[in-house]
DNA sequence: CGCTCTATTGATAAACCTCAAATACAGTGG
DNA sequence: CCACTGTATTTGAGGTTTATCAATAGAGCG
């Protein structure tokens, strides 16, 4: 037949090693893989949107994805950024729940996702799968805890650092000039991502650039002394 | 023989109606219920701390948990407050995890709660709580995820507006003069709770005692015009 | 080359924290 | 029952951080 799933996909060695399949045979890890769809959106692409009912599960196999809220005035947050092998929307796992946040593609981005049907026979086939799922769960809401801890007692400064460092971790990519946080990434964005304006961001950056700490340029930055981002996100001075 | 577990306890019937036990008969419920340990803790007791080896997870009876979470310099937040049929420790069920927080009972409390062998066995023999687990996390996560996104485009003061009107849904008491905050909570709390300090909050709480919408005294607060405070947080003004 | 979106920078104001000091309250032990 | 003691709370003054507003500069795209 002419669906996506149809053809048998190989499983991608690049998850074998993720949280998402954790403990589980290859042959299973290619079964539930293929009980999936396969798709690659372009870069700007929105998966799905906050509010509308939660269809289905999502991983990401390559690129990356910006999870958003939003709030009434069109103010809105970062609220995570998705990278590979990390799922999201685990609550369509659960009918009658509503996404809870947008999902953007960064970049380029491969998914694998599953609908309800294909997720309730896994679940149900894959009690191991369950368990990784709930795993992921509980360090979403650690890291999320994490966040919330920072917000209420780091000051911007601090807490653009830390995030810089995060996705610096998460995207980065070694160039000769130092690491680039890979995917365009607007001073909005990251006002948004650590809770502060695009004012205070770009006043900041242009601090740590005179520093020599960074190199940035127009929806870019490259992180030329991690060593002093990680010495300050600590000591906040 | 002669611990806790020996004898049969009654499973509470205020728990059928919990997420913890969606979906499941009334035998395997009892079941569950009697592979984890029934215990009542005092006020201010602290049944596990930020760090340590998450050994167990545990399920509010009756009263209620205070989790925190401790920042260098002894600044504190208040991550969330548990109620009867919440779960909390879900990091306990995969093995060298850490708890992630401290929790502190806040007034008398009954919690049951499971070790790591009767955890996998549960898991193991009734997947359909490994599937409410999970959904407690999501639920969690989203919750959280609320308060990261209030936490960064709104004020002090709607914050603490909706912080009260969380904790009256939560654990309010009807009383002749409004809605009683059902456990002793200072200023210094609530302030740990929304992101701000003790003298914010008690300038804000004087002033809508003064538009009488509330009622407060020592570690004490009654909420005298729910629909004003509402109205309050929403808009914000 | 002009258009649009993004970033920078300065000036100003608002929100909120910090520090200090006084007051109120609850529980305790005589 | 009352004075005492340790917290909790209130309130004021002053300072810091950060948001807001406005105007300009730069980068990429067609």
């Amino acid at each position: 037949m002419f669906t996506l799933m149809e053809s048998e996909n190989k499983f991608p060695d690049s998850l074998s090693e993720t949280a998402a399949f954790k403990g589980l045979g290859e042959a299973e890890r290619a079964q539930i893989y293929n009980y999936g769809e396969r798709r690659i959106h372009k870069p700007e692409a929105v998966l799905f949107r906050e509010g509308e009912p939660a269809l289905r599960l999502y991983l990401v196999v390559e690129g990356g994805l910006k999870l958003t809220k939003l709030h009434e005035e069109g103010k809105e947050t970062v609220v995570r950024y998705i990278r590979p092998g990390d799922f999201t929307a685990a609550a369509a796992v659960f009918s009658e729940k509503k996404y809870p946040a947008t999902a953007k593609a960064v970049s380029s981005t491969e998914v694998v996702s599953w609908d309800q049907p294909a997720m309730w026979r896994i679940l149900n086939d894959y009690p191991r799968f369950t368990v990784n799922l709930l795993q992921v769960a509980v360090e979403r809401l650690d890291e999320i805890q994490n966040r919330l801890l920072e917000l209420q007692v780091e000051k911007v400064e601090q807490r653009l650092a830390r995030a810089l460092l995060r996705l610096m971790e998460q995207s980065g990519k070694r160039t000769d000039e130092g690491i680039l946080i890979n995917f365009r990434l607007t001073r909005q964005e990251l006002a948004d991502y650590t809770g502060t304006t695009l004012y205070t961001v770009s006043r900041t950056l242009s601090g740590w650039e005179k520093k020599g700490w960074i190199s940035s340029g127009r929806e870019k930055i490259v992180v030329t002394d991690p060593h002093a981002l990680v010495a300050f996100s600590e000591a906040g001075s």
